[in-house]
DNA sequence: TATGAATGAGTGTTCATTCAT
DNA sequence: GATGAATGAACACTCATTCAT
């Protein structure tokens, strides 16, 4: 029963991903069980509410691009790697990244997204700096910038839907503008 | 009774914008009569759903763009117009902007915002192709790009609360990329 | 409407009467609106919350025996007075005193249902007295224990559904024990 | 392994008699298994239904209490032989007794609770008569009215929780009243 | 025309009970 | 025999929308 209850819990998670990357908060938690195949008292049963499946959700994806972006810090060319992250983030936070705004109570993200988001950011930060170090960035960005440009295209680009390569144009942009050399 | 029932219209148009643009799809219709100080059959006298109300009031909001755009295709400075242009754009779209999401039926979105969205799209695709032609904006950047940029600062802006400091570096980071000339 | 909201009210007590009468706290929100026949949203509209409309139905029933005790207070015959109260209170409390119970929150009641509940106590204390003065029961005697008496009963008369006359000579035990001279 | 079981039987009644004396029907299936460190399915196992769980936690007491009853139906004094066991009764049945009110199915309790209620009955019966026979209580009195009035009592102080000495003298009232001689 | 009471479908969540290990 | 994961019906409560005044 462990292993049913654990591909429950994952089919659970990525029901999840779908209905609330589609509906936002809006998503209902039937939907996600429905489409998860299982009934709503499990999903219930791995999360004991709404926002904690949301909660998990974030961070699940958030782990996952840590994971990657803290591959990339070693990769051999600092400005390909920056590039790829920056698009990596862009491309499959889309949907995700919405769903870290359903998390605030009241103006705080719970401790968990926080410590989540800022491994991210800490991991981002070295591939920026890498790239800074080696000449194609200019030093006064900072990360956060960095951070607000790319979660702004994930977001427009769940919710505008863009053609593809105008998403790919505009982080172009974003690239050129942090290589620029006034 | 005209300007009464004017005068209401243009209470509830405020109190929408407020009420949508904290809370979302989620802010709920009476708040929006509460707020307006009108009783909840009013607002629904005034706009037959909440989809349309809030229609309503994101038009309203593109339509003032608009204006501001069209306003600026005949500054002096083409750089500086298109740079007041995106910071506007940036800053007072943040909540609004982040409605238009709420306004699609499966796809697309309803006509009359389409056409508001396009009209705005126009207006300052004159102000980017003035800096386009002063030579201080690459001529390979398009439109819709800088639209996605813009709309995606504004989002990031509405749920991320960014320090004013960070969101005025990342538009600048935008602004260069723009001018950057490879 | 103010009228039909207020004989709405009505009917909703009237129905939250009888349903947690009969099956407690477990009686449903949802039977009650149906034996009032309005809407489930109606009744939430007059009370917030399934303990609200609880806690109204207890103070309704309060309010009309502190009434009818203030009421027997002045009667002429003191003895009747107070055994005419106690045998109401017994007969007519038995749903609605074991309602008392499901509103005490953690350990102590809200204010309101405290403050209704001490005024007929007070009620009750006058006719009490006015026995005792007059030489019908016992001076030892204090109205708490009375007053656990006839709520005990009340209560076992609910769930135990006695014969009446079997309740009757119950609340005549309790009366010969209050009028005992050892 | 028949050892295992039994005592886990007696451990989910135990935590049967807590779980449903402190929160009443109200006390979840799980709470119990929990506090008798078992899994679910090892209560239901035992007690096919929750009705059947409270049903034997009732039984339980009502068997020990039956048991004392018979013992003191041999004392020395009468009198204080009733006067004891309607203090155990009234003291330790105050969350158990609850629990009868519970079982009814419509109108009429199962067969094994009546015929326990029965039992009980009659073993009270027996104490009450020798206290007649000693001409201690009044002949007129029958068995119903006191078990109502110790029901009763039992109850209320489940419910209102009253101070000990209140509770003892509430008992003291109805002692007096059997024993009055008009 | 403006009001606010009424509505019922829908949401998150709980719980007694069943089933696979 | 014991476990605990899974289930779905039920509940308290909300909200967009309609209707009587």
């Amino acid at each position: 029963m462990r292993l049913d209850a654990q591909a429950n819990r994952e089919r659970i998670l990525a029901a999840a991903e779908t209905v609330f990357g589609e509906h936002g908060e809006g998503g209902s938690t039937e939907d996600v069980a429905r489409l998860a195949q299982v009934g709503i008292a499990t999903v219930f049963r791995h999360f004991p509410t709404k926002h904690a499946l949301i909660e998990a959700t974030v961070l699940r994806h958030f782990a996952i691009l840590t994971t990657r972006a803290r591959a990339l810090a070693t990769h051999s060319d600092p400005a390909r790697a920056l590039r790829t992250l920056l698009r990596l983030m862009i491309e499959t936070g889309a949907t995700k990244i919405a769903l870290l705004a359903l998390l605030r109570d009241g103006d705080a993200l719970p401790a968990s997204a926080t410590s989540a988001s800022l491994q991210l950011r800490d991991a981002v930060e070295v591939v920026l700096h890498r790239a800074q170090t080696a000449g194609v960035v200019r030093r006064s960005v900072a990360v956060d910038e960095v951070y607000l440009l790319v979660r702004g295209l994930a977001q427009a680009s769940a919710t505008a839907r863009p053609a593809p390569k105008t998403l790919r144009r505009a982080a172009d942009i974003v690239f050129a503008g942090l290589t620029d050399k006034p």
